[in-house]
DNA sequence: TTTCATT
């Protein structure tokens, strides 16, 4: 005879529960790296991860439209330590035939990167005056759109900064203080911009003296180009281009 | 004095 009372409600062993204890030991094991060889794929970076720890899930980004990888992974680690170690071992390193070594760090928050993007855009529409050199020689640019209709013929022809979701135009020249909202200002007349960055240095928060400006259309970009380039930007002279590849030895 | 990348 079988006596069943006890069996209660669990007839079958049930799944344990998919949150992972909240613990200082699991927090911040996320990793962001940059310099992957583009040829890396998401399986590539895992397995080079993997004898770190277990890691729990992975992405590497690629871009939107032609699917490459941007060379820039996260991997997240079960623990922190793991994380860690990875980090010691792996970064500035070269994986197995990468002429580059690649970063490896914790990654930012995603929230404090989206708020900081959100407070730079809403900084620059609110503000109505700037301390900044640019500003009294605004007037200086000569807008002639009928010129740039002319170049139309960009179909094939392989065009540095070009890619579907806009166009990205390099900035050298930077001063050490300057900040997205001054590429807004400097790059929004022009037209459409969907992305401005400053690039800093990981530790001074300095800026390193380039920054990258992404735009919608191209007889805009270029018209910014046409007329940033060469400008006084405090007392250093700007050099703006099209973006080129950094991989062009 | 010369090319990012933050799911």
């Amino acid at each position: 005879m079988v006596f069943l009372s006890g069996a209660k409600w669990s007839p079958f062993p049930r799944q344990v529960s998919y949150a992972r204890p909240s613990s200082d030991t699991i927090k911040d094991a996320n990793l962001y790296i940059s310099g992957l060889p583009r040829t890396m794929t998401q399986k590539d970076v895992e397995d080079m991860f993997a004898r770190y720890g277990r890691i729990i899930n992975s992405r590497v980004l690629v871009d939107q439209a032609t699917g490459l990888s941007r060379g820039v992974a996260f991997i997240r680690f079960d623990k922190r330590a793991e994380a860690e170690d990875a980090i010691k071992d792996l970064n500035g390193q070269k994986p197995p035939g990468a002429s580059e070594p690649i970063t490896v760090k914790f990654a930012a928050n995603p929230n404090q990167a989206k708020n900081s993007q959100l407070l730079s855009q809403l900084y620059h529409s609110q503000s109505r005056r700037f301390g900044g050199p640019v500003h009294h020689q605004a007037q200086r640019f000569r807008f002639s759109p009928m010129s740039v209709e002319h170049m139309g013929g960009l179909s094939g022809v392989s065009v540095p900064g070009n890619s579907t979701s806009g166009w990205c135009i390099f900035i050298y020249n930077l001063g050490q203080d300057a900040d997205e909202g001054i590429l807004w200002q400097m790059f929004g007349p022009f037209g459409a911009v969907t992305n401005v960055k400053v690039i800093r240095d990981f530790n001074t928060n300095k800026c390193k003296g380039f920054g990258f400006v992404t735009m919608t259309n191209y007889e805009e970009a270029a018209m910014a180009i046409a007329s940033l380039n060469g400008y006084r930007l405090g007392d250093k002279i700007l050099q703006v281009s099209f973006k080129t590849s950094k991989s062009h030895k």
